[in-house]
DNA sequence: GGGAAATGTTGCGTATACATTACAAATAAC
DNA sequence: GTTATTTGTAATGTATACGCAACATTTCCC
């Protein structure tokens, strides 16, 4: 039980020295680690709404805008109308985007390697197994807050 | 070598929602997750520089030092002087820091519990070990950049 | 079809992460 | 001992993460 301590922090430690590590390599490149997983997300679907994005990237709806308005200035995505929700928008990858999405892809794979440096293979698709149970765990606990709290407002008001 | 290409995103998903999870509890008791780490931090041994706190939070000065001064405007922590050395300051914990942060840790239980369910002990404890390779591989790829740059900052020098 | 609820986006405010620069104190080199 | 280097902190600026409220549009329900 005193592992379960340590843990939070060690997930902490762990992700930000790879985004560190992530972030000194595509800064060199001209953006942030944050936004070449945009651009990854973008890269595998186009022309997704920003809320697709938002669970693509597992960020929130302010923070996505914010990031594609500044790759929109970049010229690197487009931020266009939805055809049938006048509500939503549609975002694509430019050709200068999708070219250095790729080239991105190709030059940060050492990166990917090193940070599993060590890493059987088996060790690897355990590892990927445990990650994707604490995500559903910590999302488990958020939505059931949300859904908790607009029952309440839902009860409320009527 | 596909897996490779989809772990940094699951790391980056299992931290961010982890982290929204706890930040959801610790704001209703005026702090936030951040904040609540560097109190564990000082929690375990009181009075040390902010450089230490550095190492523990795996941060960056500045942000520690932006948040000790958020925290220090709360009555939560105080920044003394270092007796030996005039940089440095020594940060210790106030009573009320000290006894927010129990009463935190106990009733943040539960998020750690749920965060771990289903995973056997045995697992948790596979899930540690890999966290901790995984933070050390990240950083090796950092402190070397840091050392070549220097090294070449050094060589341009001279 | 008209009002209520849900949904996609936007704007604003605060806290973090971090680079970079500046500055002062401590340490090393000679 | 004086200079050069290192080191701890501070200050500034940009990018993220996210809550919250506002807004427009869409869908639902009757």
């Amino acid at each position: 039980m005193d592992r379960a301590g340590k843990f939070p922090r060690l997930l902490r430690s762990a992700y930000l020295a790879m985004h560190r590590a992530s972030d000194a390599h595509f800064t060199r490149h001209g953006i942030t680690a944050d936004q070449f997983v945009l651009l990854a997300c973008l890269g595998e679907q186009d022309a997704v709404t920003q809320q697709d994005l938002v669970q693509r990237a597992a960020s929130d709806p302010s923070t996505i805008r914010a990031m594609l308005v500044l790759l929109e200035g970049r010229g690197l995505v487009i931020r266009g109308r939805h055809p049938d929700d006048g509500r939503a928008r549609v975002v694509r990858l430019t050709s200068k985007g999708r070219r250095l999405f790729e080239r991105l892809w190709r030059t940060s794979e050492p990166i990917r390697v090193r940070l599993l440096a060590g890493f059987s293979e088996q060790e690897s698709n355990v590892l990927l197994g445990f990650l994707g149970r604490l995500t559903e765990n910590a999302n488990a606990m958020v939505s059931r807050r949300r859904a908790s709290r607009h029952a309440l407002a839902t009860q409320e008001a009527t």
